[in-house]
RNA sequence: CGUGGGGUAGAGCAGCCUGGUAGCUCGUUUGGCUCAUAACCAAAAGGUCAGUGGUUCAAAUCCACUCCCCACAACCA
């Protein structure tokens, strides 16, 4: 019945810190591995940075920094700000490794068949030493504003990616479900994208892109980010040297909805291309949205997630992020929110009833003589094996309110007060069995208060000398 | 005519696929309780379900058109 279960998140490029953004792959994908484990599965859960490009290579030289250090020091922030999460990941991959650069090699010539070598015509502006859009262009009426220069038609070499070859395929593994795509309304603007997608560009001449890795046989051409980023998820396992069938394909792949498109049909055909099997389900979630805003440093509105850890501390910051940003769809964030789901739901539905049974059950010695097995009710399994999280969070939050319910209609004070005490008994009974499911439902969420819940809970009940979460 | 999503009580959302008394959370008002973090429980007020037309005995739900908002359009979570 045990299965092994692969969960990954989406690499960040270093080039900035930790975004509350980022925030939603590394929780979702806890959440999702938390659950697993706790139905005994073996889980695997990746995490990782994307540290090569021509960006990082610049921030780097305008801070004086080696590129190495720059990116060591950026990853540095990346770990921490996870483990901050309370997120626990099982590995660890850094495109910059030397170990993921020489398998993303051996992925490359593996994948040689499928390769051309092809030219790109576009207008380039030699002050930035880049190509621009043809968006950009017309903005700009064929004039850099930069560097005052007119845009030049320039034509270089690319290695394409011949993605033609595995539309089909991944179209029929959209449609068949092998490849779930979710939430179910991408899998139309997937589809719809999959038949306008050209064949991918997937190098650089070396002039132009320096920090990056070099293409096999090649001396003049560097990896564009595509297969070096893409293929983090396999060679974090070992591959191609080592066995993966344990693992891959992956349960789940947790990604923001802005790059669903480029693990939905890049990655795949890479994967065919490979004739690796696809993952089991793409799992795209929305943005967090700052006062009704994107979150955009022009605007001002940017949410630093330390500050609200800080404040706040790592359940609370996951309580809010799970259970109110909704996991499909984009949803706003502002501190009133916070403040609000803080105090009225985490401190008065959850940590007060915690407080109010803990205590009835001190004053009247009430104990389990053994401890219950514990069941997760059918609706809950269905919804976390659906990765609606959110909704399970809620339908969590019903039987939190329900057990206060319960305590306002069977008064048990009353009974203590007239000495029923078969039923009183009966009463904390339930009571304390609804409130040890509740406590092993929020574990994948919440995992220290429910581990906290859990401790007041078992063998002798006293309250906890702390509030679970004291009002602010 | 780019593609996709959305417009439902003061706010945030569910319901729409599989038509049939409009629901949840927060907020507001009132009442109850006293075990508890002045927390908890109950009741009430509050909506022409963006608009127009169509299908139907019946439409928030299906169809058509219109208006408005948002996201995406080769890497800015």
């Amino acid at each position: 019945m045990s299965e092994k279960i692969y969960i990954t998140t989406a690499i960040p490029y270093v080039n900035g810190v930790p975004h509350v953004g980022h925030a939603m792959d590394y929780l979702l994908a806890d959440v999702c591995g938390r659950y697993y484990e706790s139905i005994g599965d073996t889980v695997r859960i990746q995490a990782g940075t994307d540290e090569h490009g021509n960006k990082i290579f610049q921030k780097a030289k305008e801070l004086g920094l080696p590129t190495q250090e720059y990116v060591d020091k950026n990853a540095k922030k990346f770990q921490d700000f996870i483990s901050r999460l309370g997120v626990e990941y099982t590995d660890f991959v850094r495109t910059t490794d030397p170990k993921h650069e020489k398998r993303v090699q051996e992925i490359w010539t593996r994948m040689k068949d499928y390769i051309y070598l092809s030219k790109y015509e576009g207008w380039y502006c030699t002050g930035c030493e880049r190509f621009i859009t043809d968006k950009e262009y017309e903005e700009n009426n064929g004039v850099c504003p930069d560097h005052q220069k007119s845009y030049e038609k320039l034509v270089e070499e690319n290695y394409y990616f011949r993605i033609s070859d595995f539309k089909e395929r991944i179209r029929k593994a959209i449609l068949s479900r092998e490849m779930l795509i979710l939430p179910e309304f991408r899998e139309k603007e997937i589809l719809r994208l999959l038949d306008e997608s050209p064949d991918v560009s997937i190098s650089r001449p070396r002039e132009q892109l320096t920090w990056g890795v070099p293409v096999p046989g090649d001396d003049t051409q560097v990896m564009y980010v595509w297969i070096d980023a893409l293929s983090n998820y396999i060679t974090v396992l070992g591959y191609p040297e080592k066995d993966i069938s344990d693992f891959w394909p992956a349960c789940a792949q947790f990604v923001g909805k802005d790059i669903l498109r480029f693990h939905a049909i890049i990655w795949p055909a890479m994967l065919l291309a490979l004739g690796l099997p696809l993952p089991k389900t793409l799992v795209s979630h929305g943005m967090v949205l700052s006062n009704g805003q994107k979150m955009s440093k022009s605007i001002g509105n940017v949410i630093d997630p330390i500050e609200v850890l800080d404040k706040h501390g790592t359940d609370a910051f996951r309580y809010f992020f799970l259970r109110h940003i909704d996991t499909f769809a984009d949803s706003d964030y502002t501190s009133e929110k916070f403040e609000d789901a803080y105090n009225n739901e985490l401190a008065n539905d959850l940590g007060n009833l915690v407080q109010r049974l803990a205590t009835m059950c001190s004053k009247n010695n009430f104990m389990f003589d053994d401890e219950p097995a514990i069941v997760f009710p059918d609706e809950y399994s269905e919804l976390m094996n659906e990765f609606k999280f959110k909704e399970a969070f809620d339908f969590v939050w019903t039987k939190v309110q329900a057990a206060n319910k319960k305590i306002d209609d069977k008064k048990p004070w009353i009974l203590a007060k007239e000495n029923r005490l078969d039923e009183l008994d009966e009463v904390l009974t339930e009571l304390v069995l609804d409130l040890k499911v509740v406590s092993q439902m929020l574990l994948p969420f919440l995992p220290e208060t429910a581990n906290k819940i859990i401790e007041v809970f078992a063998g002798k009940i006293e309250p906890p000398k702390e509030p679970l979460f004291p009002k602010k």
